[in-house]
DNA sequence: ATGCCTGTCCGTGACAGA
């Protein structure tokens, strides 16, 4: 089973690009960050039609998650549990029932955080808590699961390109880095650092400033692997010539594969 | 030190319907 997550960077103008991405990569799980549209407004009709199950948790303007499988989406729930006043659409969640057995994917949007000091990062950390606290619950249950999305954390230096130009940010912070720590130390796995100790492997790279050109990158994408998940791992690819694709988003998708069904 | 680039919404203007 091939499940990617890739941050879009607004479902409808990245349509033309996910098409192509769902016909030669052929993957069987989509999850997508930042579709930046309601439910209403999600070109769902276009990626039935390439042989996709849809389910989708929108907001209008910002973030915006969803899901994608060629298989049915059995068990879908919207949202972080945690804080019912929480009304930012960064979560969805869903059970795929393979022929080797089911696998709960979870698709996150991450809080960005920025700037540091501000409610946005006592936000984004609250909302890494609830995450771990969901996640813990979730172990519990000992199922193959894989949380991916855009997590707006920058593990390690060898994770950035630059380190020391991400000092002040957000997504570099202790607090955020320890934060992410603590979901692994739950007893999940970074498929990517399963696979690698490499560094200069990014999933991010902003349009300003040339930063693709200059390989001024960071990897803030991740894909974490309950343990019967990771016992099944096979591989992980970083899709980084998406990203070189004209008027791309500016994250890459990551490919993971399971021996699974 | 700041902007760099991109996307969405709003406002505007054009137009349809009452």
């Amino acid at each position: 089973m091939k499940i990617v997550t890739w941050n879009v960077n607004s479902a409808r103008q990245r349509l033309a690009h996910l098409e192509t991405f769902l016909r030669e990569s052929a993957p069987d799980v989509v999850c997508l960050q930042e579709i930046k549209c309601t439910d209403e407004a999600f070109p769902a009709a276009a990626i039935e039609a390439l042989g996709y199950n849809v389910a989708v948790h929108g907001q209008k303007t910002f973030n915006g998650v969803a899901l994608l499988s060629r298989l049915p989406l059995e068990d879908v729930r919207r949202g972080l549990p945690g804080d019912d006043g929480d009304l930012q659409a960064r979560y969805i969640e869903a059970v795929i029932s393979a022929g080797g057995g089911a696998v709960r994917v979870a698709s996150i949007y991450l809080p960005n955080g920025n700037p540091v000091a501000t409610e946005k990062f006592a936000y984004k950390l609250a909302w890494m808590e609830r995450l771990r606290a969901h996640m813990a619950a979730r172990l519990a249950e000992e199922e193959i699961a894989v949380f991916a999305g855009d997590y707006n954390v920058i593990p390690e230096p060898r994770d950035a390109s630059d380190p020391a130009a991400w000092t002040g940010d957000a997504l570099y912070q202790p607090e955020s880095r320890a934060a992410f720590r603590a979901i692994l130390n739950l007893g999940y796995t970074d498929a990517l650092r399963a696979c690698t100790d490499a560094g200069g492997l990014y999933t991010f790279w902003d349009y300003q400033a040339g930063a693709f050109q200059r390989d001024f990158g960071i990897r803030i994408d991740h894909a974490l692997l309950s343990p019967r998940a990771a016992d099944r791992l096979r591989g992980v690819a970083i899709r980084r010539d998406v990203r070189a694709w004209e008027k791309p988003s500016d994250h890459a998708p990551l490919e993971v594969t399971l021996d699974v069904g």
